[in-house]
Formats: structure tokens, C-alpha cells, sequence
DNA sequence: AATGTTCGTTCGGATTTACAACAAAGTTTT
DNA sequence: AAAACTTTGTTGTAAATCCGAACGAACATT
């Protein structure tokens, strides 16, 4: 189960309002995770009294955290009464900003979105930041009677505190304050994050049961770059300044395919990204005149798994270099599982023996074995992603 | 400010002595860090009442953990009564294990060695077992009026919980169970720890005011292999299962010099290490007959340091490699600072500039500068590690 | 219909902190 | 030298919280 954590940045002292703080919250991730649940049941499973978990239930009830769906079956006795979050209220927005296309979605605290809307990501961050305005401004407006928060995922670094993105190397975008923005003129509260980042807290949160229990795993983004995510012990590790899960720029070998973005050719964001698996296509299909065409990474993975010889050349030569950076992470780290997610795990069956055999090597020295894994998010891993920046603090630290 | 975790690794429920818990920690932990400190200085600082700091100093003073020390200046008013650390009682047995020797010591809450014993380190599993049982048991005997624990620092993989060793490369130990053995031979609780994640803890609790003060670095020991600790958010990183920290084998470029433990000539250790750096030099003097001898790390780091052509050429060879995985350290983890420690920091002065240069490339993009900085912990880094093992506990759930 | 089981609630007891008042031990002002 | 002020540490009461026991409600089984 996730660590909840009781304390902020300075060293917090307790005091006797902290206890039903700390009780509050576990109590509310016993709902969100066993749901349905009854009190009884809620009791047994955390040792605290039903008469302890009946207050705290009951302050969450008056929240609107969560309710009750009726009774449970008898098992001899008293039907027990079960509860579950409260769904269909909305209380996040997600604004996920990918270099194709923004979306911008409205969610309940269950994680389903009720609403969304979708425009072409535009290079100009003046644009961006009126469009993206306008839309969160709309959706706050339609569901004014609920207090809602702004989680957005942006493909760079970013300054959670600050309330801006400090760097997104795609649009060459610096310091853009839309956090700062939307708080200022919409006066709800925002929080700003790295996309893989994002990602790994929605596997942390809302991805497969094996996730959810899983403390310490790595999500490797692959798309345009690489971007790594890293859950330690139960949270995000952001690193000084929230610059951390830049593993794209580690060095691996020489030569790329592709000038990585920080214009070295030895990342290995410039040896396993989507970028240098065009790249690779490319001159492969350039010696063979007849096959030359521009293709995207879409189609690409599309004729890898029809078989085409040319692509699977690519697949397992890009796999190769994506297992080596694997790796690394893994012997460094130790995690129980690093979780894959991009449109290459499209390809899953392709790539996973060769990722396999280069990651075996970290067994030898009596080191655990750590499963590789494909996403479990679905189609829009980075929206889920925004959605849980909000989510998330309201589950660690109940409102 | 170190983070104090509250919660162990099942999520656990708040009680009402809970909250005196957490604020015993932060009490005793402010005596630690601002010794000597009045009741009244802790209480403004904490933003605890006077009257609870005063129940909670009771109670430490009781537990003979801290002692008063007279009085200091008066501001205006009553003199106040000055808190720090009892000193001079034993409280830890620190065994630091390395390839060479052995040493035993005996130390304070304030991390001062009231006594030690030095052997040489052998080969032989079954005489180490004795001699270590041996010694710990003469220590406990003759303080036998306190509460001892016994802190093992060893270069290798170890299993905390089993309190035994899995792996030591150097010696070829597998499931080596002297944790085990002491708990039930001598009847005190043993802390096993890999040496870099011991020199870790111990930079965060016992290093620099500045270190003390950083939540996230990576320590890198330089020796026979290379070792990384990493301290995130406060707390040591362990991984799955405590086999974290292996970045040494972090794949960083082809053909070394040597043969790293694991096989390879491809990892960062076969590159990096101070067997790589011997290989160098040996290589070199080798096509100079009339220096060819055989020296130790010690001598070549001596010459480099009287300014040999061949020993700073391989200096600033090593540097490079060093630097590399360093400098991938820092992209993907973003620390704050990265200490390396070993004897290679004596020729500080030679490898600063080369490692800085290299380093500088994780600049670009915004990120935030990581400092690079010798170790502070002296000669004896590993010592002091292991008995960081027993202290950093007595300070993070207050006995 | 009687008995036993399970669920949720109610009420007194224990622990802890907060707050206010107070005593102790100084310094500064008159 | 006396009075007034300041700071420290202690004492006693109120409020919040959990625990544990007792209780009523609702159900199953005999």
C-alpha cells in the first residue's frame, strides 16, 4: 500500500488534531481500495475501534468524500452498511499538454473523467495560455457548486512550488507561468508536473492492482525523448527543484541516430526514443528506394507488427538500447518493477525478448528480479497523469 | 532537517501516544542539532507549549538521553537551564568490514568512539564469525550496565531483515548469517548495511551541517569497486529487498581496463575504480621499463599528488570515467550534492577540474547545480557508517 | 419463539496538547 | 535599595482524541 505521509517539507510537530488527521486519511484509502466496505470491516482490517472508524466515517460523509450504497449481505448477524468514494461529483481538472495535442478533462474522485475537451497543441505559449485558460475557466464555471483543482502534465521541467514550467525543450518554451495564471484569475488552486512524473504517480494511484501495492518502480516514457519517472517508497521522487527523472540524458554508448534534444549523441533518449526509431527506419529504407516513404511512429509500429522485416530490424536494434538503459536503472535503483508506456509497448511482443535478455544480466550477485511491465493506463497515460497531481493530495492529505 | 518517518512499512494507525512519539523525536532531535538549547528555545523553534516541551524533556532525561549543563546568559530574565546529549554512555557497537581490516568501536549518542579494536580481515567466513562474535560480546560485557546495539557495515549485498549477508563480492561470502548469530548468541539487535548506504546515513546524521541539512544526495565510494548510497528525501534508499545502489555496474562505455566483479568491461566500477586506475598506470609504466614496479593505490595517489607525468595522466584518465557516470547520476536523480569518499578524494586537487568539466554538462536545460564534494567523514568513513546504523535509529523512533 | 451473531452507536476513562496562571530568577529603571 | 519588567520553567484546567465496554438494532439459526 502507498505511504501516506504525514508530514510537509519542515518538521511538523503533532498535535492532537493530527491523530484524527492521520486516522482520516487511512481510513478514506481503506474505501478507496476495498470498496465497498463496511465500518466493521474497515475496523478489523486498520486495529482501530468501529466506534473510532463510525466518527471518522462520519466526518468524511459530511466532506462529501464518500457514501453509503446500502446494506451488505449478513453473515449471521446485522447487515453491515457498505461505503465507496462519491462518484459523479466533479473535483479535478487535467490539462495534459503533449506536443501533438492538449486535452483538458474533468474527473471525479474516483479518477473517470465526466467531460473533456481536445485542441492541437500550438507552439505559441501566449495562445496556449489563453486557450487553456478559457477551457479550465468554462468547466469551473459549470461546476461551480463543486471546489475544484488544476492538475497539469507537461512534457519538461517544471517548478511546483513556483507555479511554472520551467523549461519544455519541444517548443523551446522557458519560465511559462501558466500555473501562477490560472490560479491568479480563476483563484483555484494548481498543480504543475513533469509528464513522466505524472505518469508514475497515476500508476502509483489509479494503474493495476500490482501497481497500487508496489513501492518502489520506475515508468519509462518513451515518445519524441525519454522521460523517467521515479516512485520510492510509495511517492514521487522529484528531485532538487522537481528536476529529477531526467535518465533520458544518461550516457549509454556513442553515436546515436539522432541528436537528442541537449544535443549530445550519446543520450540515450538519442538511441531509444521514438525520434531515433524513425531515424533507424529511414536510413534503413533509403538503401531500398522502393520502400522510401515518411512514415510516423504510429505507422511504423503498425508494420513492425504486421512483420515487416525492415521495421523489426528497427523494433529490436531501438529494444536493444532501451534494455541497456533499463539496466542501468535497475541495477542502480533495485526497483520491483520498471513499468513501459508509449506507443511502443504497442509493439509489446517485438521488443520484450530482447529488453528481457540485456536486463537479466542485473540478476547475476544475487540481486532480486524485477519485472519489466507495459503501462497499465490505457491510451492516455498523461492525462490520468494530470488528473492524479490533483487526486492524489486528496487522498494523502484529506481535506 | 532530516525527515523523521513516523510509519513503518504497513500503513499504521495513530494513537494517542502517537503524538507524543512524534514530538519526543522532534525534541530530542532539536537537542541534537542546536545542543546546548533551553526548553524554551525548543519550544519557540518547535511552536510546542512550554509546558509540553518541558513533559517531553522530563521524559527524555529520564531515559538518560539528554542531560542538563548548567545555565546560560540571561536576556532579561531567568536564567535558562541548557539541554544537550548525554554523552559518555555507550550505546553502539560498530563493525565496519573491508577487504583489508576490520574494526570493532564503541560510541556515544554523539557518534564519539569511546574505544576499538583493529584485525586484519580474513578470507575465511567461519573465523570471521568467531572473531567478531568474540569481540562484540568482550564490548557488551564491559559496558554491561547499557543498552547496546550492534551496527555491520560490509562491501556487499545485504538482507536487513534476515540480519545477514548476502553477497560480498570481494571474499565470495554467500548467506553469511552473522547478524543472526550475534542477536542469538549475545542477545542484541544487530543493523546490517552495504558500506555505501552506511556511509550515507552516516554523512546525513553524522557529516558537515551542511550535508545534515540536504535531504537528497548520492554518495559515491571509491575503492576496490565503486559503490553508490542514495539519500532521498531525508532517508536512506534501499530498494527491493536493500539492493539499491549498485550503480557500479552502470553500463558507461565499452573496453576497460579491467574485468568489473560481475564480468563485464563495460561497467562504470571497471572504469572508475582504484583497480582501473592501478590497471592504467600499470599499463603505462609497463612501456617505460625503468619505472616499472608494482605499487598500491596509496603510492600511485602519492604521486600523482608529487606531480608524476604517468600517475597524473591516469588520475585525469580516471576522472573522465568517474565523471561520466557522476554526471548520469545527476541528469537522472537531480541530488543536491554528490560526495565521493575514497582514498582517490586525497588527490582532490587533481581530479576536481576534470570531474567539474564533464559535470557541467547536466547544466544545460535548466537544471539546478549539483554540488561536488569530498567526504567529510574522514579517515574512517565506513566506521563511522556502521555506527550510524544504531544511532540514526535512536534518533527516528525515540526509544 | 428463543438464542446467538454481527453491526453500528453511546458513554466513561486514559493520554496528550493548548492555554492561562503562577512561581522562580534574573535585569533594568527609578 | 526598591520597584517594575522579562524570561524561564511549572502547575492546573479545558479540549480533542482513541480505547474499551456496554448496549440496542438487525439479522440468522435452531
Amino acid at each position: 500500500m502507498k505511504r501516506i505521509y504525514l508530514q510537509k517539507a519542515k518538521t511538523q510537530i503533532a498535535r492532537p488534531n493530527t491523530i484524527r488527521d492521520i486516522n482520516k486519511q487511512i481510513v478514506l484509502n481503506y474505501v478507496r481500495d476495498r470498496s465497498p466496505i463496511s465500518r466493521a470491516d474497515i475496523a478489523r482490517e486498520t486495529e482501530l475501534q468501529r466506534s473510532t472508524v463510525s466518527s471518522i466515517v462520519d466526518g468524511l460523509h459530511a466532506a462529501g468524500l464518500i457514501e453509503e450504497i446500502g446494506s451488505g449481505d449478513s453473515t449471521g448477524g446485522r447487515k453491515p452498511t457498505l461505503l465507496r468514494l462519491k462518484t459523479g461529483n466533479a473535483v479535478a481538472i487535467g490539462v495534459d499538454l503533449t506536443p501533438r495535442e492538449t486535452r483538458i478533462a474533468v474527473a471525479d474522485l474516483s479518477g473517470s473523467v465526466l467531460e473533456s475537451e481536445t485542441f492541437p497543441t500550438s507552439p505559441s505559449e501566449s495562445f496556449m495560455t489563453e486557450k487553456i485558460l478559457e477551457t479550465v475557466a468554462k468547466f469551473n464555471d459549470k461546476y461551480i457548486d463543486d471546489d475544484l483543482a488544476v492538475g497539469i502534465s507537461v512534457p519538461g521541467v517544471t517548478d511546483q512550488l513556483a507555479g511554472r514550467v520551467r523549461y519544455v525543450p519541444y517548443f523551446q518554451w522557458r519560465d511559462w507561468d501558466i500555473g501562477n495564471q490560472i490560479t491568479k484569475k480563476i483563484g483555484i488552486p494548481v498543480t504543475i508536473e513533469n509528464d513522466a512524473n505524472a505518469i508514475a504517480l497515476a500508476e502509483l494511484w489509479f494503474g493495476r492492482e500490482e501497481f497500487r501495492k508496489t513501492t518502489n518502480f520506475i515508468t519509462v516514457m518513451v515518445a519524441e525523448g525519454i522521460g523517467t519517472g521515479i516512485v520510492f517508497d510509495g511517492q514521487v521522487y522529484r528531485g532538487e527543484k522537481g528536476a529529477a527523472g531526467e535518465f533520458g540524458h544518461m550516457i549509454v554508448g556513442s553515436n546515436a541516430p539522432v541528436q537528442c534534444s541537449c544535443g549530445s549523441f550519446d543520450c540515450w533518449e538519442a538511441h531509444a526514443s521514438e525520434n531515433a526509431m524513425l531515424a533507424r527506419y529511414h536510413k534503413l529504407v533509403k538503401e531500398n528506394i522502393s520502400l522510401s516513404r515518411n512514415i510516423d511512429i504510429h505507422q511504423l509500429v503498425g508494420l513492425a507488427n504486421q512483420g515487416e522485416a525492415e521495421a523489426l530490424a528497427v523494433m529490436k536494434e531501438t529494444a536493444k538500447y532501451l534494455g541497456i538503459g533499463i539496466s542501468n536503472l535497475i541495477v542502480g535503483l533495485s526497483p520491483q518493477a520498471i513499468v513501459v508506456s508509449g506507443k511502443i509497448t504497442r509493439a509489446w511482443d517485438c521488443i520484450y525478448d530482447e529488453l528481457s535478455s540485456i536486463i537479466e544480466r542485473s540478476v547475476r550477485q544475487g540481486l532480486p528480479k524485477t519485472k519489466l511491465l507495459a503501462s497499465s493506463l490505457g491510451d492516455q497515460p498523461t492525462l490520468i497523469g494530470s488528473l492524479s497531481l490533483v487526486l492524489a493530495k486528496k487522498f494523502a492529505s484529506a481535506s
